[in-house]
DNA sequence: CTCCATGTTTAGAA
DNA sequence: CTTCTAAACATGGA
């Protein structure tokens, strides 16, 4: 469950669960969790749990001021808060223990998901070189991330350290809705375009979060549900496109998308 | 067996 | 320096 509003969907759900709970312990076997790693970044031992926040991809539990945790969900992670009683999910590949037995258990069957510790949020960000979230990105952030580089647009979209949160899925949607072809130089997106990218952002992902990035609720004007060879395009019923870039598919509507 | 999968990092080639 | 590709990581489902 990957993208941002996946990502913002689990943040939503488990936030109010886990608020003001003390961890006991953190158990986990690498690569998920990597017990040097965990505790380089901060001391999180017998810290509660003071709230979340969410940068693009990353989960984000604070642990009180200066400490906390970052949750990087790969491609298949997902949390699971549990009862004292209740018995480890399948694929579970890391617990946070609380001191009241309660427990967070992340799930990964692919284990690409990530969990450390850092002494804040803005501090990973800015560690990793992120980009602005997507949900908040502005006009003016997407007419000069457009002017500055002369790659394909969904590249662009893509690099987390342009903007943070957009993955191949959402990628093909919001380039779909600005009726932007994907290989696109981004140089040669005009103003207006730019602006309608923009408003295609922030509308599908707004939607997508809204929608609690179930997949089954989303529009059917959407290209999400179309995602797949020799399906038809929402808007003109011809046959959507596919094409490889940068090692994975994009699928797109070679009429409606230039 | 083969192909494909919501991600990130890295090495190497233009 | 910029950009792009392929591979690697690790696993499961069709």
């Amino acid at each position: 469950m990957p993208e941002l509003p996946e990502v913002e969907t689990i943040r939503k759900e488990i936030t109010p669960v886990i608020t003001g709970r003390c961890l006991s312990r953190i158990s986990g076997f690498r690569p998920t969790l990597d017990p040097e790693d965990l505790h380089r970044g901060a001391d999180v031992q017998g810290k509660c749990v003071s709230g979340t926040s969410r940068h693009g991809k990353y989960l984000y539990a604070g642990l009180g001021a200066g400490c906390g945790l970052v949750i990087h969900f790969g491609m298949t992670g997902d949390l699971r808060f549990l009862g004292p009683g209740d018995e480890d999910p399948p694929y579970c590949r890391a617990q946070i223990v609380f001191k009241d037995g309660s427990r967070l258990a992340f799930t990964d069957p692919r284990r690409f998901g990530r969990i450390v510790s850092s002494r804040g949020l803005k501090e990973f960000i800015a560690a990793k070189g992120l980009g602005p979230d997507a949900l908040v990105l502005t006009r003016t952030n997407v007419r000069e991330m457009v002017r500055a580089s002369r790659r394909g647009v969904k590249l662009l979209l893509l690099d987390q350290h342009r903007v943070a949160g957009i993955g191949n899925i959402y990628a093909d949607e919001i380039l779909f809705q600005s009726r932007i072809h994907p290989l696109r130089e981004t140089r040669t997106v005009s103003v207006k375009e730019a602006d309608s990218l923009h408003k295609a952002i922030l509308s599908v992902l707004k939607t997508a979060v809204r929608l609690s990035a179930d997949m089954d609720r989303y529009p059917s004007g959407w290209l999400i549900p179309r995602r797949a060879p020799g399906r038809t395009c929402p808007a003109c019923g011809g046959e959507v496109s596919r094409v490889m870039i940068a090692g994975r598919y994009s699928y797109f509507c070679p009429s409606c998308q230039q």
